[in-house]
DNA sequence: GAAGATTGAGTCGTCAATCTTG
DNA sequence: CAAGATTGACGACTCAATCTTC
């Protein structure tokens, strides 16, 4: 096969691969946790985080959204009461987002289904070798794409960041 | 490292990667051929059909929107004189988008960056057996996930469909 | 003035309702 | 009535402008 269409033909693999996995989790988690796939990864960033909680900014990074669409979507999770703003005495610009208690729960709920989703899927169509080497040759190439592209600037490393695996 | 976490990095370095190169096709191809990547998806489907025409309902599912999605993007494509609708004589319910000869040097155009962004990245950060890896892997994975998960429903099978690749 | 968050406007796709043709 | 496309209302994120705090 020629080489531009090998190319083409990996990168069509991996969209339609990467659509169809998140479409699922998106519904699993929409119906069975009330939550959207970002919305379940800016909880479990919480829950991961020190005193389960975390700046704005922070969290925008980490996700992978501007800081403009985490506030929209804090906004959500403080209605539905699973998040409280605070901003600390120590630096008044900052506001950082807490899993309150009823928060803890939604995350123990929306991370079982989530973890199912992904055992039933990639865990019984994959073998174990094959998980791997996707998961090697797809961060090789992320690693790749963030520090070698000047078109596609590092998401500001975030500072902190012990890794839950969002 | 247990079989919960080997999943969850999975699909991790899947969708950050994924997301990763979508943004650098789509960038791209706005700054350099003022298109979408999915305006650039409908315009290559368009080029390699048979007189250069679909159906809309056909395109939808080729592209992966709704039709009411399709909708809006052949408006705006039809604003750009890049395609023209047409309802045939034999069936005047259904729609059909056909490139215009300025569509085809569009398409030329997007065509043209889409492989090279393609080349860039995919084709210098990853060795051709790791192309054709992630490839197959994928290609699997999106198999099993199509005809074997009531939940997420087989795109209704194209018709037609030799692929161009999108 | 710069850092940090929010807001308003805009874009793009979805979903359900509607219009049209068979 | 069913198939096929469009439309209106909406939801979610982006970007640029703004407000607040250092």
């Amino acid at each position: 096969m020629s080489a531009e269409r090998g190319v083409v033909l990996t990168w069509r693999g991996l969209h339609l691969a990467d659509g169809a996995l998140r479409r699922l989790l998106d519904q699993r988690l929409t119906s069975e946790a009330d939550c959207s796939l970002l919305e379940h990864d800016v909880l479990t960033w919480l829950a991961a985080a020190p005193r389960r909680r975390r700046q704005m900014f922070d969290l925008a990074n980490l996700v992978g959204v501007t800081r403009g669409g985490l506030t929209r979507i804090a906004d959500r999770l403080v209605q539905r009461n699973w998040i409280e703003r605070d901003r600390p005495e120590t630096n008044r610009r900052e506001v950082h987002a807490v899993l309150t208690a009823e928060g803890q729960r939604a995350v123990k709920r929306a991370r079982a289904v989530y973890t199912r989703v992904l055992a039933q899927s990639l865990g019984t169509h994959l073998t174990a070798a094959e998980r791997d080497e996707l998961a090697r040759i797809t961060t090789k190439l992320l690693t790749a794409l963030n520090d070698g592209d000047p078109l596609c600037p590092p998401p500001p490393t975030p500072r902190t960041a012990r890794s839950p695996a969002s």
